[in-house]
DNA sequence: GTCTATAAAGCGATAGAC
DNA sequence: GTCTATCGCTTTATAGAC
């Protein structure tokens, strides 16, 4: 409900509806309430990048394995374009305020943990350290494209290109 | 305050505040309400890039000098990275649904014109229509990137890359 | 642990005085 | 054209029964 609704968007009601459950089940699970839900949100979303996509960058013995295993979790975490990203949502409102650490945390680690694979992948620092951040800014972006089109294919046509970018030949 | 805080996130009582006027003058000014203000908002934007960045793309007799005025017009839009774009926000959210029009008429139109400069200006169709997409998708989402970060250098950064793979040296 | 009922505040929108 | 007052509804959050 926070991904498709945004922070202010994303109601008790849509979020009772959703889940099945009331809302005193709701505040007794999270007794925060919405703050501390979309709060619990995020750490999840950090856990799952954390295990999935930043940990594999860093400990792969094979960098390239390393990212082509980052860019083929992306399309599968995204659905290939059909699903946005909540943290780049967030990031862009209000909400941004209210949880810095978290939106701040999540695109810094990606991008020197993509980074530094690019680079022990035989890319050169300085073009490694741009490399991510042109790879991360097109993942994001590509994700407002598809969903502006209504066509979830203009994310898999981005996010092969960004392979092919980050492949040395 | 659509742009910053989201369609459902801009209440009217943020709207009265920011501009100075009663719910009364809103609704004498706006008599389709806070819908009727957004596509107003959304008609102005689209005005705007028509006559600042997609007329000059398809116009300009040097195409390369459209890109480069495309790019200039771009980064002084988003205030070199500190605001962030509405219908990027909107495009994101379930506000697309209510705007589809505007909001798929804007990036398309962006698209379509970029790909026909890039085209003139010496790229293969094939390449132009890549790279267009790519540049789009890039300004997008350095724009996600630079306020996660809440780095306006971001954007200034990735900008001058795509200006970059924009030109034929 | 889940529910219903309810509170207090905020929401979009309208009416009508001036 | 702008204001205040108000409507009906929704919001987040709480209380208390079960």
């Amino acid at each position: 409900m926070f991904r498709t609704h945004g922070y202010e968007g994303a109601s008790l009601t849509l979020i009772t509806a959703a889940t099945g459950l009331g809302k005193g089940s709701l505040y007794h699970l999270f007794p925060g309430g919405k703050a501390q839900m979309a709060r619990d949100v995020l750490t999840e979303i950090d856990r799952w990048f954390e295990r999935e996509v930043f940990a594999p960058l860093r400990d792969s013995a094979d960098a390239q394995a390393g990212i082509a295993h980052m860019f083929k979790a992306t399309d599968a975490y995204f659905r290939s374009g059909r699903r946005v990203c909540l943290v780049g949502v967030f990031a862009l409102g209000a909400a941004r305020d209210e949880f810095t650490d978290a939106v701040q945390g999540y695109f810094e680690r990606w991008r020197e943990a993509l980074a530094a694979a690019l680079r022990r992948a035989g890319h050169a620092r300085g073009a490694a350290a741009e490399l991510a951040e042109d790879i991360l800014a097109g993942i994001q972006g590509a994700l407002v494209l598809a969903r502006a089109a209504n066509d979830p294919k203009v994310f898999s046509r981005a996010l092969a290109r960004l392979k092919r970018r980050a492949t040395i030949p």
